[in-house]
DNA sequence: CAGGATAATTACACTGTGTAAATATGTGAT
DNA sequence: ATCACATATTTACACAGTGTAATTATCCTG
């Protein structure tokens, strides 16, 4: 899912095989059109080495259901888009509704890329909520008559679900590596919609990250109530929904503005006050989730990250009021990056990608997949 | 680390292998001594089947830091102890004073086995607080300085640290099927002189357990000072230090009465109500906890699992202020079960065992050590 | 003792690995 | 253009471990 490639010696290393065991790999993999090789000089003496890719000519179909709409996006395995419908899709959509709209939008899809003699080769979709025993909290669907429903809707296209943040965590983390330079296993934490987080673990495929429901930790008692029907939620205080009021904008004008939308506000010193209390909480919620599975390293997306430095330093004595040992940044780096609002659906064509690589129908432990996720 | 045993069906089903290359695996381990089989008839007709058992020519040594005190035992394979020694370590003792202490604890050891003629194959210590990134917060010492001492105090016997609560909860689960009937994935939670947790993951082998620190989650906002500096954490609330008071008894009565310590006294109404409220507040932390890691079962051990059905009650209202989704029956399964005090160092030698099986030079990979694991 | 049922073993073919030798492919000097 | 050197890739060989299916072993019942 790094999608950018690799080179031969790296591949060996990474899926702890040698050079001979990869170049037979690569040369099954190259007849079963997987992955292209450009031979490339990099020494002044010796032989051209080659820069492995995974094959453009395998199309993929990523969908999000997120920001009141779903999206569907047509592309490469390098995450290039070369097809977008986005439709509006209410949070309270019914789940007999959503079916209906979403074999619509199927329809659309597969009239596209028959026009164009294009195969699907895998589609991956991921929803808010998604992967929680117990069902999913946010849209309380059967999720496996969902899956029959829009499998047929896609037949013949292999179709796998994920949680919308263990999306958003691998694109980031894998696909927008400037501004993302994080290392070894660590939390990556979204505020928009939802509050939620992934543990985020590099010596394990994505779909082994864990998502973290950290917006629905009660962190005041009896305090404001939750669109989940608890009281003091971490969402109630920190969520896009909560914190609109305080600056003066809608929903729909920060999903407009996308990216830096707190920068085409003055927010007042009273506002700002008020948004320095709320990430004092969201440290503390912090502390507490790390307590109980502890890593090194916090990256925190969306509002907060868009927030003045100094008043993000309330999320640190927030955690130190929380975290066993105290907090300070030897123990534990934090680290914002900026949101990428409305780009979906490209997230899920990067997981679809993902998907591609890990099911493409290779034996778990055999070493040619392990070179083949290198690859990814 | 089932300790019983298996039949070669169940190897083969668990270790996805077939009885053949079973069969060859299990002739290299016999021949390697580290198995027995036992030919038992188990149908009307045919041949008898072989019933393999980890062999008990193999020492293991055990150790705990529990309790207030260090604890030495040998044993073998299935967990029968053959020497044990305890002595005092209190909490507050410096790194060098605890070497020195173990240092001698390890010689008599040495002597024990070495008028025997035993040659000890593995240890395993487990310590509360282990294995958190940023050092152990209940003992803050250098744990590569540590590992290097009492490597040398244990000479040629490979020594492995491990979690309390996480040796705890595996001892329970594997070495106590009695009262522990739970399968699949889930939290085990104890509250003793600690509060932790771990998630138990039956599918993932015993050092992929998670410790969970859930005694330090702050749940009342400047509530009760705790131990680790901050206010209002779960711990202040709901250890054994902070209900030793409510009930009249001190820690060191509540070791020497050992299980069943509750049965021995005559609870008040109100102090049964402040416990109430403390059972409140661990069902309230336990849910913001499964938020954030969802299993769908909890095992709770220590004093809450030897109050009235009735008073426990509690721990579901608390956990249905927290758990999204609410709390029911159906969509949460809590148990309890008895802790078993005072038996240290029975769990450290049970891990030993599972870490002599699991290092025991095999490639991880490989057919011989999953099915060698399914065995332990 | 023979037949039937069940468990364990083993011959055979296959797959994938690492090692090390062989081959390929470039650069720079002559 | 040729050669030496450096580096990358390929491939012959030996080895290890697997599944399949046939063979052998071991029991019980009549």
């Amino acid at each position: 899912m790094r999608s950018k490639g690799a080179f031969r010696t790296g591949i060996a290393r990474d899926s702890n095989l040698t050079e001979a065991s990869v170049s037979r790999i690569l040369n099954e993999l190259r007849r079963e059109n997987l992955v292209e090789e450009k031979r490339q000089q990099t020494s002044n003496a010796g032989a051209p080495t080659a820069f492995v890719t995974l094959s453009k000519d395998i199309t993929v179909l990523g969908i999000e259901l997120s920001n009141s709409r779903l999206s569907f996006g047509v592309g490469d395995l390098k995450g290039t888009l070369d097809y977008v419908e986005r439709v509006p899709a209410s949070p309270q959509l019914s789940q007999q509704d959503f079916e209906r709209l979403f074999a619509e939008s199927a329809a659309n899809v597969r009239e596209w890329v028959g026009v164009r003699g294009i195969t699907l080769r895998q589609a991956a979709m991921s929803v808010p909520g998604f992967g929680r025993e117990g069902g999913n909290p946010i849209y309380p669907w059967d999720m496996r008559r969902l899956a029959l429903s829009l499998g047929e809707a896609l037949p013949g296209v292999p179709l796998t679900f994920t949680n919308s943040v263990i999306a958003q965590a691998a694109f980031h983390r894998y696909s927008h590596p400037a501004g993302y330079d994080i290392s070894g296993d660590h939390l990556f934490l979204f505020a928009g919609h939802g509050v939620a987080g992934v543990i985020v673990n590099d010596a394990a495929p994505v779909d082994a990250f864990s998502a973290f429901e950290i917006g629905h930790m009660v962190i005041e008692r009896d305090g404001l109530p939750c669109r989940c029907g608890h009281k003091g939620c971490l969402e109630a205080y920190t969520s896009l929904r909560a914190i609109s009021p305080i600056i003066g904008l809608s929903d729909a004008d920060i999903l407009t503005k996308g990216d830096h939308f707190m920068e085409a506000l003055s927010v007042d010193p009273a506002a700002r006050e008020v948004l320095r209390e709320r990430q004092f909480l969201l440290g503390l919620a912090l502390g507490n989730a790390l307590n109980l599975h502890s890593v090194p390293k916090v990256v925190i997306s969306g509002w907060p990250s868009l927030m003045p430095e100094a008043d993000r330093a309330a999320i640190a004595h927030g955690l130190n009021q929380s975290l066993l040992g105290g907090y300070s940044p030897e123990r534990l780096e934090l680290s914002f990056i900026e949101p990428l609002i409305g780009n979906d659906p490209k997230a899920a064509l990067h997981y679809a990608a993902y998907c591609f690589v890990r099911d493409g129908a290779l034996d778990e432990k055999s070493g040619q997949r392990a070179a083949l996720e290198e690859i990814a």
